[in-house]
DNA sequence: GTAGCACTTTACGTTAACGTAACCCTGGGC
DNA sequence: GCCCAGGGTTACGTTAACGTAAAGTGCTAC
């Protein structure tokens, strides 16, 4: 088929703007481009530069996502540069890396798990002391209505 | 009932032995001495003492598991300090600083939630790249065992 | 052309959470 | 008597993860 200049390509919507500047990325995920730069600096983004100014992918938006999610959980900065660039690797990777890899797959997956435990008990805890607040302070207010 | 002496003296077993030093304390938890006392210096535990010694009851071994259970959930010593001391001062507390630590609580609990669906989405990431892994390692070695 | 952003680099500052080193004290075993 | 393990204090050192300030670049609006 030969290419049809305007009616295809008008529909051709661009699904998703593909790159944004370190400004729009820092709006979208609430951090400053100094903690962009930053993760940059510590090998955990790569973006393309035009001139001098970076420009993001859609892939450099997610490892951002992941990393900051990484973060959430209290991973550090290093062990998520460990998962991030042994997963870029890995098309090309030996065996043993790969193994590597696994482990430390599995070695995550177990903080995952204690980290759900942990949450449970907490949540426990919290429950608890909520309904001993709400005893003291129903004790307090015993049938007035104050605000 | 009049106090009889041995025989009911006798099953009194010390269920759980009363007090600790703060190098078996350590151990437990797997921390440092270092690491308590630091605890201490910000707050979360105020242990008794024998002279100079300090000497740990129970409240205050519990309290330890907490504070170390808040730290694996990625709580500052500072977060933990606001719960643990409110929940102390709760008994006498007024009616705002109840209503304070309801907040916080709430607060805490929010943070759970996000926690939890951090956990799930990135149970879901190891997933993947675990099969990944696996499939490039499987087309590595195609019928042979290597080790 | 200049004002004003948004971007850049370089470099020093800051905070939390301990580690480490130096020194002292004390109770129990030999 | 001495030793030494475990406790104590004081104080400086360290690491991670940025914050902040200074000073320059480039484009767009007016």
């Amino acid at each position: 088929m030969p290419p049809r200049s305007s009616a295809s390509e008008t529909h051709r919507l661009p699904r998703q703007r593909r790159t944004y500047a370190i400004g729009e990325l820092a709006r979208m995920f609430q951090v400053t481009p100094r903690t962009i730069r930053f993760y940059e600096q510590e090998g955990l983004l790569a973006p393309e530069r035009r001139g001098q100014t970076r420009i993001y992918q859609d892939k450099d938006r997610v490892r951002l996502k992941l990393t900051l999610r990484g973060k959430r959980l209290g991973f550090s900065l290093a062990e998520i540069r460990e998962v991030v660039m042994m997963y870029d690797a890995m098309p090309d990777g030996n065996a043993r890396q790969l193994k590597r890899l696994l482990e430390i797959l599995a070695d995550k997956r177990a903080n995952l798990e204690r980290q759900l435990e942990d949450i449970r008990l907490m949540h426990r805890e919290l429950d608890d002391v909520e309904s001993q607040a709400r005893d003291v302070l129903a004790s307090l207010e015993p049938t007035s209505v104050e605000h």
